[in-house]
DNA sequence: GTCTATACTTGGATAGAC
DNA sequence: GTCTATCCAAGTATAGAC
């Protein structure tokens, strides 16, 4: 928020801050459709039908308009995320919803925007940490959620949650950036799948572990 | 090969020869370095001292040049792993191994090349079935390593490969773009510790399944 | 705050000399 | 086969009018 400008009051502020959000929007859109490479200020300025010029009043420069895209999709799908597991309190049911939510995302593109911003990355200096600022927050999430779904199992003692948050966060992007290559999504419906009959087959085998298990 | 130009033999061919073969080769380190979006026809050429037109000649367009890139790297890479999972019989000696040869692959910067020309695949039209042909051996490598593994132990029915298989590669991948983006590696490392401290954990679990468990 | 116009830069790709 | 010179398109960013 540092460098952001405006009127600090009245008609103009509203205005300004309506401008701001429908670029916000576009970005969104045009980061989902063509990617990091795709979304310039030229792209992003016609999606949103606002002269070009005014990205750069805003915002500064694209890498941060684009950083706040991502804001946008973020804390959307988190609420998403937290209303969806609020209930969930065994591994399975974990993994069933994980599935319901990765197919919304594919849907929503959120995790497509995740993935072109760090795509991105690369290219643009000093923007990877930024993302890693907003990579965080899911990791905890991730991790408070196993938290809550292994509390009271075997496992619990054993099983490194942080660890395991990373690993579940990076399985899930690279599993996009896989499943957006050819366009098809059958790849990620198969580990799902196979990830749910690996849970029917080891629940026992940790004697017993899932409340839910049956 | 099918557009490619050149003598059929004679000097001349040597002498095209070499000159391709050191594109390549600067191909792949731009793209370990500034990654696919710096990878521009200007940049490899001034890393491989050879004129610029010389790219467009001999590859047509830097898409092309930069798939030949992949292929020379990933055969390169290939070999090593292939040597290095020759003696595996076991879980966590596949584990072991596998941390080992990501450490190398990050210093080698195999992978980083892939998860950039993934990236990349966004932006060019076209390239991402491509990309995807050249990912299906290493997903097949890893599903002949993990029967190897797990034959003879109480998981063979019940592991289903390919999908295990297509995990794996999209995990490797998803780790290695966390790493890449602020520059740590300890990331990588942490998981790799938590997949082996889970695995000397499970092994008993799963009836003293693996024959070099103790 | 917003618009139009424009300066400047980079990169893909081709032409033609050697 | 290789090099130099050049054209053209796309994109960032700024200036100045409204």
């Amino acid at each position: 928020m540092v460098a952001k400008p405006g009127p600090k009051s009245g008609a103009g502020r509203r205005r300004s801050d309506e401008t701001r959000r429908r670029i916000v929007e576009a970005a969104v859109e045009v980061l989902k459709r063509e990617g990091f490479a795709g979304a310039s200020a030229v792209a992003v300025a016609a999606e949103g039908r606002v002269s070009q010029g005014l990205i750069f009043y805003h915002f500064g420069m694209v890498p941060d308009l684009l950083l706040a895209a991502l804001d946008e999709t973020s804390s959307r799908r988190m609420e998403e995320y937290r209303a969806a597991v609020a209930g969930i309190r065994d591994l399975p049911g974990l993994l069933e919803v994980a599935a319901r939510v990765y197919r919304e995302d594919l849907a929503s593109g959120h995790i497509k925007v995740l993935a072109e911003m760090i795509a991105g990355a690369s290219t643009v200096p000093g923007l990877g940490p930024k993302i890693v600022q907003r990579i965080e927050p899911w990791v905890r999430f991730t991790e408070d959620t196993l938290r809550a779904v292994v509390s009271g199992t075997p496992l619990e003692p054993f099983l490194p949650l942080h660890e395991a948050a990373q690993g579940v966060v990076a399985l899930y992007l690279g599993v996009e950036l896989l499943a957006h290559l050819d366009g098809e999504q059958g790849t990620a419906e198969g580990l799902f799948d196979a990830g749910s009959r690996l849970m029917s087959l080891m629940g026992p085998l940790l004697g017993v572990a899932y409340r839910g298990g049956g």
